[in-house]
Order: structure tokens, then sequence, then C-alpha cells
DNA sequence: TTTGTGATGACATTGCCGTGACAATTAATC
DNA sequence: GATTAATTGTCACGGCAATGTCATCACAAA
């Protein structure tokens, strides 16, 4: 994963110890961990710093869970919250979405399954504000669900994973250089290294595939000395 | 609780207040829940996931009920709509929609009536889809409530459960990559971990039944460190 | 018991990615 | 301009991780 906009979670647990175990965890998963011992704290953390998801467990201190949940619902704070709570009592489920939460997962847990449901929800949630799913540029067609791609010559691509990865980061950005660590970052994530002359080689077979002329780019510019920028439109070529 | 078979549903309503009520009774009741609070909205959310109903007030900003209804049934979404509108508003493009299989309802409703709409709606479209569970591609031809298969060579196959359910969550996105989480997400729940080799094991099973040639498949497709894509007509050959 | 499913591990195989070499290009310095 | 250094373009090859495939085992149901 990657720690440019790595995911930010809030742990809600007055146990000291458990809320380190899961701290750890979530952390060597790449996610950022912020960590409040009760409901007033809770809220008050919430409500000042922006989380991706919040991970609540039911019996804290000073206000319950479910009473916090609602209390940053009021607040307008929409973001996912997932309840932790011991009893495995249905009607806890109902009230904890009645209170707005997102989901539940029953104490004690397996740790694994904690870091499923996270994912899912982050997944879940990240799926919103996705950006478009289809990308046109100068005749080209990438589809970002399917890795199928047409180009301006009706030639058909099929692209492979890491290509997909480095056109979508540099897609997300139009019209800005996207340094070569940020792209090793967002799609490499911070534990693999490749060399950078590796993004060269993925912008050749870009190019290969997109451009009409591969030695005058009008989409994958090169940004010496820096990395990469892309337009979706062809550039006017600058007269001096 | 299996994700495969709650049903989903969107509300269209501006008014939180309201939405946030009938998101509650429908959680509790078992559906999954999505709200989008204007029509554009909507559009966006109903055209990128899937859902069993959609649940839309007319009087909504940006776009009202009616013509995003008409602009999701252009784009091929047939999605069965049920409409809450004040009552006595004799439109007479409601009325029409009663014949298209969609529903509409006058505020301000019973509770009970609602669900007991909601029900029924989803009955029928079950019944509807219950007619229509017969996934057929490339000359293969599958019954997912019998689990009854017949191959291109006219093979008879009793597919097993987690065969069935693999096809399924597959089939649902046909030509979209599908990742191998999701597939255990959805297959397996968040509860169990078998190995991500289990699922190769599983396309290995699935494409000996369904491949005309298993080296080259058309319909089961890897996409190399992501997950899988299922399509129905087999894929243009790429052109490099 | 038998039977069948599904999960796992071992091994073979494939194809993608990463690297390095060299050419080409740009920038820098004189 | 000329020369040199630095950066990038391009290609081809090899490694290795991801996947294909098979055999086997655990386990539950009949």
């Amino acid at each position: 994963m990657n720690q440019l906009n790595a995911h930010r979670i809030l742990i809600v647990e007055d146990e000291e110890h458990l809320a380190d175990g899961i701290r750890e965890n979530l952390q060597a998963k790449g996610y950022e961990i912020s960590i409040a011992y009760d409901g007033q704290e809770a809220f008050k953390i919430a409500t000042k710093e922006s989380f991706d998801l919040i991970l609540m467990d039911v019996m804290i201190p000073k206000m319950d869970g479910l009473q916090t949940c609602e209390e940053l619902r009021k607040n307008g704070t929409q973001t996912p919250v997932l309840f932790l709570t011991v009893k495995g009592d249905p009607e806890d489920r109902i009230r904890g979405l009645e209170a707005g939460g997102d989901d539940y997962l029953a104490k004690p847990f397996h740790l694994k399954e904690l870091l499923l449901r996270v994912a899912a929800i982050l997944r879940r949630a990240n799926w919103y504000n996705q950006t478009k799913v289809i990308l046109n540029f100068g005749g080209n067609e990438v589809d970002f669900q399917t890795y199928h791609a047409r180009s301006w010559d009706d030639a058909v691509h099929l692209l492979t994973h890491k290509e997909a990865m480095i056109l979508k980061v540099l897609a997300e950005q139009v019209g800005k250089i996207v340094p070569r660590e940020d792209i090793l970052d967002k799609v490499w994530g911070y534990e693999v290294f490749p060399s950078t002359r590796t993004i060269d080689n993925f912008i050749v077979r870009l190019r290969k595939r997109f451009e009409k002329n591969v030695e005058v780019p009008e989409h994958f510019h090169t940004v010496r000395g820096v990395g990469y920028r892309f337009t979706e439109q062809p550039e006017i070529p600058q007269n001096d």
C-alpha cells in the first residue's frame, strides 16, 4: 500500500494492551494510526482530524462507543465506523447500525478477520471517489476495470497490472508533473525499490501503445530530472 | 451473513433525516443500503454498483427522480425503481411507470407499507431472476438453481457449491477484473481464510469443465498479479 | 465404511518485471 | 560551437514470483 495517501485509522479502545496490538498490526499493513482511550477523547480527535475509518470498542469509559458514534454523526462526521463488541448479540449489531456504524466485529476476533474487514471497508469507501473508470485521451480509450484499451489506430491492447497502475497514477494528476519517487511509492509501495529506470521502461511501453509518434510524445511528456507529465490533449508547441 | 444473498437497496432521498430513518429500518430487515442525496449522485452510484432495488424520491436536487430513472434505463440498468411521491400528485408519467415493473408510494406513507412493498418487489424480481438463473456463455449453460450444467461438448456437469459461487461472483461482473480478495470476501466471507491458491484450483476446475481449450481460455482469463476476469464472448485477439 | 468436497502443498510452467548495456538526447561548462 | 556530463530512450535477456496442475489429505455426510 502506498503511504502517500495512506489510510488513516482511529482506534478507540481503553485496554491499552489490545489497542497497541491492533495498532502494530495495522501499522504493519501501512495504515497510519491514532489511538483514543475513551469516548470523549475519541470525539475530540475525530472532529479535529480526519480519518478513513474508526475502529471503536463499544465498552469504553466516559461515553460508550454507540453514543460516541451517534454524536459524531450528529456532528456531520461520515467516517465509517467498525464496532468491536464482546457480545455476539444480534441486537447489538442492530443498535450499532442504528447508531450509524458500518460494520461490527465480535470480540474475541481473529486478527486476520479484523484486517480483512478493515481492508474491505476501505475498499468500499474508496470505490465512491475513485476516478473515472474509462480514460479517454487523443483517440485512445482505456478501461481500468478490465485493463482493455483501444488506441487511436483501433489496435486492441490488454494492459498489464503495472502498466495500468502507472497510467492511472499519471492520469489522476493530469497536466501535473509526477516525480519518479511518487510513482514508485504509489505503484510499488515503500517496501520494494526497483530502479527508477524501470519506470522509464514502462513509459516506453505506454508510449508505444498510445502515442501516434513515439519520438514526439503528445501525452507522456518527459520532465528531465524529475519525472513525467501526462496530458489528455496534445500540447500547443511553443515557437520561440 | 452471506453477502451474495443480501438484497442491496439504493435510497435516493435528499431529506437526510428521512433517508436515515428508512435506512435503519431496512438494515434491520437485513438489507444492504446505500444512499444518494441527489439525482446525479444516484445515477453515478447506480451505474457503478448493482442494486436489487432503487427507492427514489421524485423531488430531489439536480435531476428529478423520473429523469434519473430514464437516464438509468437508457444506460441499460434494469433495476426496479420504487418512487416516493407526494400524495395526490396526478403525474401521468408516474402512472405510466406502473406498467414498466416499477412502483410508486405516496408520502406520507406508513413504514409498514413501505416494508411490504419493498419485500413484494424483491419477491417479484427474485421470481423473475429465478427464471433467468441460467447463465449462457460460449455454448455452455449453467443453472444456478440446480447447479446443473451442460458444456459446449454436450457433457453434463453437476457443479459443487463453491464452484457455482465462484462462477456466480465472476459472472456478476462480466468483463471486469475481480481481485482474489473480492472473491474470498464474497464466497468465503471474512471468517474463513483459505489460501488464495484455493481459488486458482477452482478456476482450473471451471476451465476444465467449460473451456474448449484449457490452455487458451476464452472465458476465464487470468489477470496476473490481481485476479480473474470472466467474459461471455471470446475476446478479440490483441494486436501489438 | 464409503463418498465427495474443498483445502493444501509440491512441482512444473509461464510471463511479467527488473536490470544493465548502449544509443540518443539534453544540459552544462568552457 | 565544442566538449563533456548527466539524463533518458530503447532493447534484449534472465530471474523469479505468480499461476497452472496434479495428487493427496482432512473432514463431514450418508
